[in-house]
Order: structure tokens, then sequence, then C-alpha cells
DNA sequence: CTTGACAGTGGACTATACTCCACCCTGTAT
DNA sequence: ATACAGGGTGGAGTATAGTCCACTGTCAAG
């Protein structure tokens, strides 16, 4: 397909993709280009774009995310590290988890503790060692 | 304190706090300054130091957070207004939530499907449409 | 055969969040 | 007295992740 294409089925503008591009998440190779010069984008990109837009969601840079998908996606790597890559970002993924449990649990406590009537003095508690 | 042992307390550096005091995150009174001119930081700073740490990890810019830490420690809001904030970001927080339950699932069916001979062609089915 | 949608390239610009630097003042230790 | 750690200010520079723009080429429709 080409970019327009690929534009409507990732929700990515042009331009983040063609920087995705330059970064080096997404790569042509020399016969993915028609004769007319345009590039031809396969389903593996598509694949590769979405994976990008998942992660980025969870706060993985760029750079991160381009490490994952060369594990995840490559064609080099041995089973094992492809099973720790992904064990890895389990851990990640459960550590952010813990983190937001525990924000919701604060913001919580502070709802009940504000009943009807609540000052800075009803809020504070709850942020100190937050 | 001073910016020293903020410095060391926070965990976060001496430029970065000053940053945090430009953006408007922290706020000094003129009262907080002792004669020689140096900065005298309460504990109150520490706390909202903080949040803000706690809440940059879970992916809010510094605006976000910057309205967050103003509802939540400023002294105007009356208790509605402090209760709606409270809930907005626990939505958000739950939604986040969803989003890593989704993609831990996701990194598991890899998991399993690769079994201890996985290839490129284990690992596609699952991230296509992740 | 021109118009308009779509494609490509290169480079400038923006926002966010720092980080570094130069230069100056303060205060204690030697 | 002076060295040196620590404080203050202003402004420049950096990294990341786009976004915009100008200019050019391609191609199907009228």
């Amino acid at each position: 397909m080409l970019i327009g294409d690929l534009v409507k089925k990732s929700g990515l503008s042009k331009d983040t993709i063609r920087y995705y591009e330059k970064m080096g998440l997404i790569k042509l190779n020399k016969k993915e280009r028609r004769e007319n010069n345009y590039k031809e984008y396969s389903d593996d990109i598509l694949v590769r774009l979405s994976l990008v837009k998942r992660l980025k969601l969870l706060g993985f840079t760029l750079n991160e995310i381009s490490d994952t998908i060369e594990i995840l996606l490559g064609e080099t790597n041995p089973c094992t590290e492809i099973l720790e890559a992904v064990n890895t970002k389990i851990d990640l993924v459960e550590q952010k988890m813990k983190e937001l449990e525990e924000i919701k649990a604060r913001l919580t406590a502070i709802q009940k503790n504000c009943n009807g009537n609540c000052s800075i003095d009803d809020i504070l508690p709850s942020c100190i060692n937050f």
C-alpha cells in the first residue's frame, strides 16, 4: 500500500510515519519502491506501526520501542532472547500497574476524607510520602 | 531547608528544581527568602516535588501535573471542584491500567505461543491488531 | 493539456523537559 | 585575605518527538 493508505490504517500522520522511517523504526528495502519512486508499504509495516503506537501510549521512548521491536520482530534472535525480552517487558508493565494502583488508592482516600467540606488539611496527610 | 538539602531529599537536580520553580510547579512567597537572598524551602515543597515525581513516572506532563497539584494542594478551591478533579484523575488512572492489562495479556500470549522454539511466525499473530 | 490529489525530499520550526554555562554573591575554614 | 563550597540569575544549548512548509514529480479525470 502507499503512504495515504498507511495513514488511514495506522492512524498516524504522514509526517510521523516518515519521521519513524528516518529514525529506523520502520524500514523499506530497495525492492519496496514502485517504478515511479513511490514507496510500497507492506502489512508488516502496519504491524510495526501498531506496536509503536501501543508502546508509546505506555510511556516507552522511541529508542526503547526500537529495541523491543527489533527483538520481537527481528529475524536473527533465538527464542531465549525473545523470551527474556518479553519477561523484562512484563516486569516493566507490572511495575507501572503497581504505581497506578497506589495512586488510585491515594486518590480514593482523598475522596473519602473529603466529606462535603474538605480543605487542604484533609488532603495533605494523603500526599505526604506519596 | 536550602536547595542543596532539597536536592538530596527529593532526588532531583538543582536545575530541575529551578525549572519546576520557573514553570510554577513550586512557589516561594517573599517570606521564603533568607536575608542573604537564599531561598528557604519548606517541607510542603518537598511534598509537592514528590507528587511531581510520582505523576511524571505515570506519564503525566508537567502541565497536567501543575493543574492536578493546584487543585490538590491549592487553597482557594471548594470541595466540589477537588472531588471532580480527583474523580477525573481516577478515571485517567483506570484507563491507563486497562491499557497495561491489555499489553500484559498480549505479552503473556507471546510467551505461551513460544514453546522452546519460537520464530517470527509464532509472534506475529499476537502482534496484529495489538 | 491542465488541474488536483497524492507522492517524495529537505530543511526549518515547535513544544516539552531539562541541562549547562557564565558570572556574581555569601559564608565558613585556613 | 583568600580559597572554596554553596547559593542566585539569565540565557544558551540539547534531546525527543514530532509538525509545517516549499518545492518537485506522478498520474488519473475532465
